[in-house]
DNA sequence: TAAAAAAAATGATATATATCATATTTCAAA
DNA sequence: TTTGAAATATGATATATATCATTTTTTTTA
């Protein structure tokens, strides 16, 4: 059940943390995140960190959907990825030491849990498995970005539009995905004329079923023989 | 002055190494490694490692110059990066328990030492400053890697080959960029002949002078201009 | 519930870039 | 030095996609 209000929300019962990063914390270092952590609720739309920034600490998202993109330079958005309930965000930053690339926002109301800088830096340097889940979910996410930059150079916009598809439907799982039509251009890189184009050839090949802007996957074969690989 | 035999190849004398990742490497561990590694000669376009193939440890580039790439579904390759003396390629793969997602290739003659994967991992649990390196290397990377996805998405072929102008710049120093065609329009990410017709319309403009396959920035400020932030 | 604003959809058009074909130049090997 | 192969270059053409304009639908707010 969603929680609106400004509560604390407790490590110890949050259904996202066992597999996230935090999974691996013992006893003792639940306790003290707990302790030390700010839970703060979220509009749709409201921002975590802002490109440019100076990163302050890290995001836990408790419940909720967040939009992580850059802009460029003639300021339109491109979605680098969308994280969910139990995925971390803003971490990468803050072993840069440099203000944050990438600006993240809440795709819809959410409850989102913060850990200072210096406490989530202290657990890196005193718990080797939070250290190695940290260096594994940073070579992970590169190997994404590869496959990304790689997709983009390579394939059509169609071809870019059915693997976004696949990649939406694992985040949101059973529910329809539910982005605007902007977002999605957006995370596909391309115009959002274009994306409606296409949505309604994928309609219109029983692909996808769409109510107003929510978008169910009726055909996963037919999206993975056009995304390719 | 290069060295072609297969004579072992001395860290402390590296001249790369101080601002490699292995910079923070105390004596002993420098010793060690010394001892440890393997030098190897590799002619031009032989391959560190395959897409594929399983890591068994990292590959330090004493001289020469390596390019990393991914094929696309047709075989196309897109290059991701191109690494030179004093830079470590293939330590992704080490922390993600996964196969390696690139292959690394050289693009000339080059002197490389490979260090097996315990020894690089033990020594990552016995530095500190060796771990901070490593994750500090990832997050930049991650945020280079996000970069050339906003570049790819939403400029120009002609704008960003102006932006990989700069980077390939950057790396060839005060030596002329010296790539194929084909690799060239496989970093910007497009076909061989577009890229050769901007390359011309380049040569016209007076900002690049060109000698048989390789080219000399003449007007950076003028690359500036036109890849735009 | 009506009115206003935002999002989605459709249409017409322009163009950057890919693709295919072919010619020319450069390089390597005999 | 010649020969063949590979790389580079040029030309012609097709098309996917961006862009701009407008309409329709949906959502938000008063």
């Amino acid at each position: 059940m969603f929680e609106k209000s400004h509560k604390h929300i407790t490590c110890s019962t949050c259904a996202g943390r066992k597999d996230s990063l935090l999974g691996v914390l013992c006893q003792d270092e639940i306790d003290h995140v707990n302790a030390h952590k700010d839970s703060k609720h979220f509009k749709k739309k409201q921002s975590l960190f802002l490109e440019g920034s100076s990163p302050r600490g890290v995001y836990c998202i408790n419940d909720g959907m967040v939009k992580i993109f850059k802009r460029g330079d003639e300021g339109k958005e491109q979605i680098i990825s969308i994280a969910k309930s139990g995925e971390i965000v803003g971490f990468k930053s803050l072993f840069n030491e440099v203000p944050y690339q990438v600006t993240a926002e809440t795709l819809e109301e959410s409850n989102i849990c913060f850990i200072g800088k210096d406490d989530f830096l202290d657990m890196m340097d005193t718990n080797p498995l939070l250290r190695k889940a940290v260096i594994k979910e940073l070579s992970h996410e590169l190997s994404d970005r590869e496959d990304f930059i790689t997709n983009m150079s390579q394939k059509s916009v169609r071809e870019r539009l059915a693997f976004t598809m696949i990649i939406l439907q694992k985040i949101y799982e059973k529910e329809p995905i539910n982005l605007s039509r902007e977002d999605l251009a957006n995370f596909v890189g391309t115009a959002t004329e274009t994306l409606i184009r296409l949505l309604k050839d994928f309609k219109e090949e029983g692909i996808i079923e769409v109510h107003t802007r929510k978008i169910s996957v009726l055909n996963k074969e037919k999206l993975f023989a056009i995304a390719g690989k």
